[in-house]
DNA sequence: TCTTGAACCTATAGTGACTGTAGATATTAG
DNA sequence: CTAATATCTACAGTCACTATAGGTTCAAGA
């Protein structure tokens, strides 16, 4: 493969995301602006590649696009010390562990839910209750599942 | 307190949620329009009460809107077969096993990364490393810390 | 070479669940 | 009464995409 004139459709593919998706990076910054064509098309070569891979991989661990952005910018320069980099990284990491520990509770809330439910109407049913029930608010704490 | 005569600010304080929410609900059809005063304040009820604890219990419980404005459809026909509230919740809790999968993975990714992390510069980061590491692409899950 | 379908383009709006703000009116406390 | 607070509607922003409309360019196949 060539890693020159590359068409934002086989790099969308090779990143394993969207078209859109890399014309919103550009949008915000993120990835360059490559060249175009006489047509006006986007041409990009090995050092775009090389980004969207960094951008991407770094999605796939959870970082957010400003996070990523602060790290593109440091990995820019090799001299730089990384300490940011291990705080950026270690910030997310602990996010992640509340996350889990929100997310694990919250497991248990609803299987004891789920299992004192013993079908029936809804009138009896005691997931509507737990619902519905005033005293239950406020003991719980995640919601992006 | 009386359960009468409740204004938005009251209803959300009381419910922990903010007034723009209590709008938001109102005007995407989960909470029923109340009846106004003659400066066109908004006057809730214990009916209004009972649904926004409802749908506040819910959200923390992580149910998206759509299921909770199911689950209210259904505790409004106390004769209805509870199955549906079963499935909608058992829907739930399995989402959340599975995202608490995918967080617990990612967090083993995430240690294994920072560990290697020596400090140091840039050039020599471990960190960056993995992240510009092309063959890394496509290892990972999810991405909503 | 010609034709047609696929790929590309920009602009704009939508997703989900909120959240904030501007500018105006109503209410309440001192 | 006055000033501060609460309420109102309208509209836009958050985050990270995602989709679509309408138009242009490119490439494959006949």
């Amino acid at each position: 493969m060539t890693l020159r004139d590359i068409s934002i459709g086989r790099l969308a593919r090779d990143a394993g995301c969207k078209v859109q998706t890399i014309r919103y990076y550009e949008q915000i910054g993120l990835l360059p602006e490559p060249p175009r064509t006489a047509g006006n098309q986007r041409v990009y070569d090995k050092v775009h590649v090389k980004r969207l891979s960094f951008i991407r991989h770094s999605r796939e661990l959870g970082f957010s696009l400003d996070a990523i952005r602060e790290l593109l910018v440091l990995s820019d320069d090799p001299d730089q010390p990384c300490e940011t980099v291990d705080r950026v990284a270690k910030s997310h990491l602990s996010e992640v562990v509340e996350k889990i520990a929100r997310l694990t509770s919250l497991k248990s809330e609803l299987e004891r839910m789920v299992k004192q439910c013993k079908g029936g109407r809804i009138g009896a049913c005691r997931i509507i209750e737990v619902l519905a029930d005033h005293s239950h608010a406020h003991c719980l704490t995640d919601h992006s599942a």
